[in-house]
DNA sequence: GAATGTGAAGGTTTTCACAGCA
DNA sequence: TGCTGTGAAAACCTTCACATTC
């Protein structure tokens, strides 16, 4: 009998444990359509560029799944990763500003493979309010807070002009969502108990930048073979 | 007189500090448009939601940027981040992949604001090739080598297909490219001199979810006030 | 008085190394 | 024998606290 997921976490689990979770559902994801049964730490983290042992820990704080000698089954993992992470489910996710950035991530394929459903649509641009995309019609940014409401959105990804995202952050906030993904290159002020994330993602090529100009010394990956 | 920056930094900066170096250049362009001629740690910190110890820190492995009693002065300190993160400079980018993300990505002003312009389109679908983004002329993805070489390209960003991503990778590797961005959801291999980034716009949505459904507690800002 | 710069302390994350089990 | 699970050690990163300077 296995060792049940512990449903509340005691100790506080690190961001960068929750990023790798993250990377060994994808690992195990193509391990799984590559017939893998099972795979080792070892082999996990030679697929993800980690070691052994960061893979191993990483998974210990959330329960035993493995067996000694033979390593860990491959969908059994998967499952027990994708229910960690709440990828066990659909959310339903609104996208608010439709420019650039917004448009791509309307039909960006690794969002609603992983359950991430985007059922809602918003603009400020009277061109594109009642357009379709993707078969939803953008809604006008006006009635934001009532249709995030009546259409029980759970998460919102803000792909709107720096200059205007606040303003936007804060409805988004009083419609009450706990979860927003901000594009904008903006800090966005929200309270204690709503979870924002940022993705910059110049951010990157600005590290990209340093490291050449600088030189800078890779982390070197120890194979421990 | 100022200290200069080192040029070859000896302890190996962590990889967060140059992430927060971002940050801070940000929050001091902003400075400067608020026309303010001084900042003080707290003051960056505040904004970015950070502890002025960190922001001092940070800025200490690079030199003595401030004045004691005063803060920093915002031009300067922006100047000298720019030139740590090599952003005083232009940088000739090639973008290979005119999909989803790749149209986006042409268009995206946070890069081309920063010095990174995008120069040069590769696609391998002919009905792309040949045709015209934002004055770019999108090339046939097989003259990738030649094509890299003869411009001078000096970063990659690809926004390619999984699946093909490392037949490009390879190509682009020996073509002497020494910095690359990927947005393809996969484990790239390259050799150690090659610095490669990627850029996974799933997993902050996961982490949100993962947070919501655990109740992960956030990690807090002290105030230090 | 105000705020930097920085060793030292404290905290967190990663790695080691080995006991334990299939 | 092979590989997990995990305390302990090591490495790394952040914060403290204060001497120092304007």
């Amino acid at each position: 009998m296995s060792i049940p997921v512990s449903p509340s976490i005691r100790k506080r689990i690190s961001e960068s444990t929750i990023h790798r979770l993250s990377l060994y559902y994808r690992a195990l994801s193509l391990l799984e359509k590559e017939n893998y049964e099972t795979v080792s730490s070892k082999e996990l983290a030679k697929r993800e560029k980690l070691t052994p042992a960061q893979v191993r820990k990483d998974l210990s704080f959330f329960g035993s799944f493995g067996t000694r000698g033979l390593g860990y089954p491959v969908k059994e993992l998967r499952a027990q990763i994708s229910s960690i992470l709440g990828l066990d489910r659909t959310w339903r996710v609104a996208l608010i500003g439709i420019g650039n950035i917004g448009s791509a991530l309307v039909s960006y394929k690794e969002f609603s493979k992983q359950g991430f459903q985007i059922v809602k649509l918003f603009d400020n641009d009277q061109r594109k309010i009642g357009s379709n995309h993707k078969g939803i019609i953008v809604s006008d940014i006006r009635n934001l807070e009532t249709e995030l409401r009546n259409d029980r959105i759970e998460m919102v990804v803000l792909a709107v002009p720096a200059t205007v995202a606040q303003y936007i952050v804060d409805d988004v906030v009083r419609a009450g969502i706990k979860a927003i993904l901000n594009f904008a290159p903006a800090n966005l002020k929200v309270p204690d108990d709503v979870y924002l994330r940022n993705e910059n993602m110049s951010m990157e090529l600005e590290y990209l930048s340093f490291a050449i100009v600088n030189n800078h010394a890779q982390k070197r990956v120890k194979l421990n073979i």
